[in-house]
DNA sequence: CGCCTTCCGTGACTTTGTCACCAAACGAAG
DNA sequence: CTTCGTTTGGTGACAAAGTCACGGAAGGCG
């Protein structure tokens, strides 16, 4: 816990609140770090606190009964997470899983002081809300991907909006789970892209060869 | 447009509202009727007013740019629309369709009026944001059922949930986009309902022969 | 009745998911 | 360094779902 306003002063999208909102925040704020691979909420759990992150990254995930996974957002500095804020508003349960990516600084607020600030202070909804209608849009996005859109694809636009260095840091099973698929077929997209020369497969990473040919094949759908 | 307070009080919903919210309502609400197949909104349309339906029931869908559909969610008396309300909050552009089903008699609130009534009225929050987590919730389930679901089960679900009377009224295509699925896939399903003696098809109709049957596929998910 | 539109059935093929294994690469413990 | 368990990746065989291209049957209407 810090002192009051130290972190608050820290957000650049808190600066729109007011005086006593912020005061309000600071006081009702929980300042935590958390490890990566630490979950933040899991299904059938209640919503005990609105969530902001001040830094590092949070990987929200829908698991199937059959065990299947699918990335639904990151939530990343100075965002809240949609999920928790459609639960404390509906008052219903999480429905999917929070994962720490890297580790992240947040800031919990309880739900009576949710609530409170969310009363009293123009700013504090405005903060939330305007997430809240961006983030909704970007589920439908992932909706209309998962169910439309052909595999390889979304696999090339993953690995160009991933290969920050020319490379992508990440196993078959991890695309697999962003993109809502499951590993075999991504290993053979995969394999069918490395023999084409557009990659290079190395365990745990996956060199960019031919960043057109790629982007060809993105631009397909 | 009725007088004041005329369709306000006819909204169990709205009975939480305090009478300066009724009277900004009634004050800037838009009352009209719109027949079956009406568009109310369209993809890119930009977000013009906040919508409630009185009465009727419009139905709300995605359509990918290689024609396939997937209906999200259904509006109701009472209901008011998520997509519009994340699109005002957001200030974005709707990014699905909304088509009256059967007559609906719907309120809207423009922009101005809308905003005003979020930062006056603690029952008009409540009253928004209330549905709004709710529906969150519901298109997530949506997003599991198209990602992960086997089609036979969802379709043994539909068919159970549709039978009001023993039978379904509805095409092998509007089946499909319920399910996010297509035509020739659905027909072949239902096909096989039939031969096991399940159901019995008639044009644009569907008899219920086993509902247990149906259960037991239901169930299998 | 003839004509047109909507709705349905089906074969052939592609893409994606499931299941079952195996092998290579890595890492921790001895 | 070797052993051994774990993680990661590769592959074949098959099932489920989507695509493409038809063609035919049922209704509506002049």
């Amino acid at each position: 816990m810090q002192p009051a306003g130290d972190w608050v002063a820290a957000f650049p999208a808190l600066v729109q609140l007011d005086a006593p909102a912020r005061a309000a925040l600071s006081a009702a704020g929980q300042r935590m770090t958390l490890p990566p691979g630490a979950e933040v909420f899991a299904p059938g759990d209640p919503c005990r606190a609105w969530l902001l992150v001040e830094s590092g990254s949070v990987r929200v995930q829908m698991t199937s009964d059959t065990g299947r996974e699918v990335v639904l957002y990151r939530v990343g500095p100075t965002e809240s997470c949609i999920l928790t804020t459609a639960c404390l508003l509906g008052e219903e349960l999480y429905s999917a899983t929070g994962i720490v990516e890297t580790e992240t600084v947040g800031i919990a607020v309880g739900v009576g002081a949710f609530r409170r600030l969310l009363e009293d202070s123009a700013g504090f909804r405005d903060l939330v809300f305007a997430g809240f209608g961006r983030r909704f849009t970007d589920i439908l996005m992932r909706l209309e991907d998962v169910a439309f859109h052909r595999l390889d694809i979304r696999l090339a636009r993953l690995l160009l909006a991933r290969a920050a260095d020319g490379s992508v840091d990440a196993t078959h099973q991890d695309i697999a789970v962003e993109l809502g698929s499951v590993r075999e077929v991504v290993s053979r997209q995969l394999k069918t892209l490395e023999r084409d020369g557009l990659i290079q497969l190395d365990r745990g990473r996956i060199e960019i060869r031919d960043p057109a040919g790629l982007q060809r094949i993105a631009a397909a759908g």
